[in-house]
RNA sequence: GCCGGGUUAGCUCAGUCGGUAGAGCAGCUGAUUUGUAAUCAGAAGGUCGGGGGUUCGAUUCCUCUACCCGGCACCA
């Protein structure tokens, strides 16, 4: 006697240990069709799966964000099947299942091409109507490893070899196709129906850039045609909100072949980064912060000192004068403890608060460069606290309020806040981090902050948070970061004079609210499609004449709008003015004012807003108050 | 850095199975003086990323190289 107590309470109960099929046929023969796999007490099984004893179990079915992931875990290896099916001799690796689908990777003696990838989707299709079934075999380890090296699959022999001897693993076998996995699977490959390979790219075997690359097959899969023509439609709609499309398109910014890495600002680029500074600059003067600027380049013996010298070398960019070297600075806290070195601090000093625009350089590897978002020459907002141990948790707070707040001032209402902890490899006793890593927990607390921990993801030197922030389509960028660090201040001889007369050597917090400047403006862009709000738009509003007649006026309206402060321009050309209002348009202006007779002889402006709506006539002055508040309301953060 | 794919006019992109290239938009010149997303006409614009090779001849084929794109690895 099994009972099985269903999610809407019910108990069914069975003389016999069912399958979850036939659970889901008691219910219904509709349910039973539907099922793609059982949730027994929480875990997932196949619906072949037999309940030998009392249990709750929910039938998954498409409309389950699990039934999804197994129809995208079943579509992985569809895809190896139909791999092995065309290619014999490529070998099998794993197939997870990722955002919005999955992947495979294989090992085969060619690469596979777009040709390739195309006979493979159709075959996938082929296989899938032939609805064959995927059942569920449990062997011996030993066994298994045996006989995926009797057919040629080395590297699933490996896989299965790394699992304790004695246990028993768990093969689908579907047609010909066998593969090693813990499941669960759809019942039959006719539950596969909406899927497409994306590309194909390299992968190293195990993640490891030591091993050998593998080929990897990206494909996706839904419950339905719709998902995943909205899906695709979405990548679509990302891509034209490429920030390096925009980039080019509103004029902001190039990157060419003499400067990998690094960027040429143009106007109006240059415009929007120095709102964002400018603003960022009274974030940190009303927040205790002094601004400071340090040195582009120093000696080599400062670096040797610091322990970059040592680890990142390589990614240094170095020069040499006069029998010296020097290398471009990578990051802005040696120069930092610098000018804390400069002068005998006094516990009463502390917390000392620096801050700097700080312009780094990293030789980054060539493949990791992206756009503006992954560069060689970027810009921090980076901060370095200097206070004592008992102040950690204190500035962390403090922090975390400030950069709620900015991100807030931004449009980025979502924050997700990771504590990355001590990794393998660090320096310091453990007594510090286990009082670093706390401060960290606890003022997260403090803050009322939900958070996840990255265990071993820290930096050699210290713990750290790490905010990210969710943009308009839902992507995730991690942005700010406090990391807490008793290893360089010592390295570089930083000290103070306590109560006790004594010398010691002071705690520093490395901080950034925005990361990188260039990515930062990146992901601004990306988020608004371009659209930036006014107090960020590089041109807030353009002033449009409709014929000559009223070009002295509307040169006149552009110039005292200029004068009120707001970045104004005129577009007096001979021509049409819908020809005027749409070239403007395309570069996503937040206002076009448009003067014909009618307002000069009123004395009026006529505002068009972005999107097209109509805001009718106005006086100047009250064009400038609505900046004005525009601007303002964005600032403390009560709109977009 | 690794695997794969790219690089053609200012921009977006065609094209040449090897015979020194084409469109739209922008820019220039002229006409048009215009009321909320493209007025018309004309002329002009390219060492087809760079080096080397094969060939009577290379933008096209081969090779090296730089950069870009998609992943992977890396990200102090």
């Amino acid at each position: 006697m099994v009972s099985i107590k269903l999610p809407d309470g019910a108990v069914r109960t069975f003389d016999q240990p069912p399958t979850v099929t036939e659970v889901a046929m008691s219910i219904g023969p509709g349910l039973a069709k539907a099922a793609l796999a059982g949730r027994v007490n929480g875990r997932l099984v196949d619906t072949s799966h037999r309940i030998e004893s009392d249990v709750e179990l929910a039938i998954v079915t498409d409309k389950d964000a699990d039934g999804l992931e197994v129809i995208r875990h079943s579509t992985a290896h569809l895809l190896a099947f139909a791999v092995k099916s065309l290619f014999p001799e490529a070998q099998v690796t794993i197939g997870p299942v990722i955002d919005n689908g999955f992947y495979y990777d294989f090992s085969f003696k060619r690469p596979f091409t777009p040709e390739d990838l195309a006979a493979i989707e159709k075959k996938m299709a082929e296989l899938a109507k032939q609805d064959l079934p995927v059942q569920r075999e449990v062997w011996s380890r030993d066994k298994a490893v045996a006989f995926f090296k009797s057919i040629g699959e080395f590297y699933k022999a490996e896989l299965i070899a790394a699992i304790p001897a004695g246990e028993d693993v768990s093969l689908y076998r579907e047609g010909e196709f066998v593969d090693l996995c813990r499941g669960p699977h759809v019942p039959s490959t006719g539950r596969l129906k909406v899927f497409k390979l994306m590309k194909v790219a390299g992968a190293y075997w195990r993640g490891d850039s030591a091993n050998e690359m593998l080929q990897r097959i990206y494909g996706t899969a839904w419950a339905k045609k719709e998902d995943q023509e909205s899906y695709l439609h979405m990548l679509e709609e990302a891509e034209k909100r490429d920030h390096r499309r925009l980039g080019t398109q509103l004029d902001l910014f190039h990157i060419q072949d003499e400067a990998p890495g690094m960027v040429f600002w143009h106007p109006r680029g240059w415009a929007v980064w120095q709102q964002i500074e400018q603003y960022m600059r009274r974030i940190y003067r009303d927040n205790g912060y002094q601004e400071v600027r340090c040195p582009q380049i120093l000696d080599r013996s400062l670096w040797e000192r610091s322990g970059h010298w040592e680890n990142y070398r390589d990614n240094m960019f170095t020069t040499a004068s006069e029998n010296r070297d020097y290398a471009v600075k990578p990051m802005n806290c040696p120069g930092h403890v610098q000018i804390f070195n400069k002068g005998l601090r006094s516990y009463r000093d502390l917390p000392l608060r620096y801050g700097e625009f700080g312009s780094c350089h990293r030789n980054e590897p060539s493949g990791s460069l992206h756009g503006i978002m992954r560069i060689r020459g970027f810009t921090q907002d980076d901060g370095h606290v200097f206070c004592t141990e008992d102040q950690i948790l204190d500035e962390c707070v403090a922090f975390t309020e400030v950069l709620q707040r900015v991100y807030k001032h931004f449009g980025f209402d979502q924050v997700i806040y990771k504590v990355a902890t001590r990794p393998a490899k660090r320096v310091g006793a453990d007594a510090l981090w286990d009082k670093a890593e706390q401060a960290l927990f606890e003022s997260l607390r403090r803050s009322g902050c939900d958070y996840e921990v990255s265990p071993g993801d820290g930096a050699f030197y210290g713990p750290k948070i790490e905010y990210s922030l969710k943009d308009a389509i839902g992507r995730v960028w991690q942005c700010g970061t406090i990391q807490v660090d008793f290893n360089m201040p010592q390295r570089l001889g930083a000290e103070y004079v306590g109560e006790d007369n004594a010398r010691h050597v002071p705690v520093m917090l490395h901080r950034a609210v925005l990361g990188s400047m260039e990515r930062f403006i990146g992901i601004l862009l990306e988020n608004h499609a371009g659209a930036l709000p006014t107090w960020l738009a590089p041109v807030q509003a353009v002033v449009l004449n409709i014929s000559e007649h009223q070009a002295e006026y509307a040169q006149q309206v552009a110039l005292n709008l200029q004068k009120s402060g707001f970045r104004v321009e005129s577009d007096l050309r001979n021509e049409k003015i819908t020809y005027k209002i749409r070239e403007h348009s395309l570069q996503k202006l937040p206002y076009q004012i448009v003067i014909g007779d009618k307002e000069k002889a009123a004395n009026l402006v006529a505002v068009r807003a972005r999107g097209g709506e109509d805001l009718g006539q106005m006086s100047s002055d009250a064009f400038v108050e609505m900046l004005q508040r525009d601007c303002a309301l964005a600032v403390s953060g009560h709109t977009a």
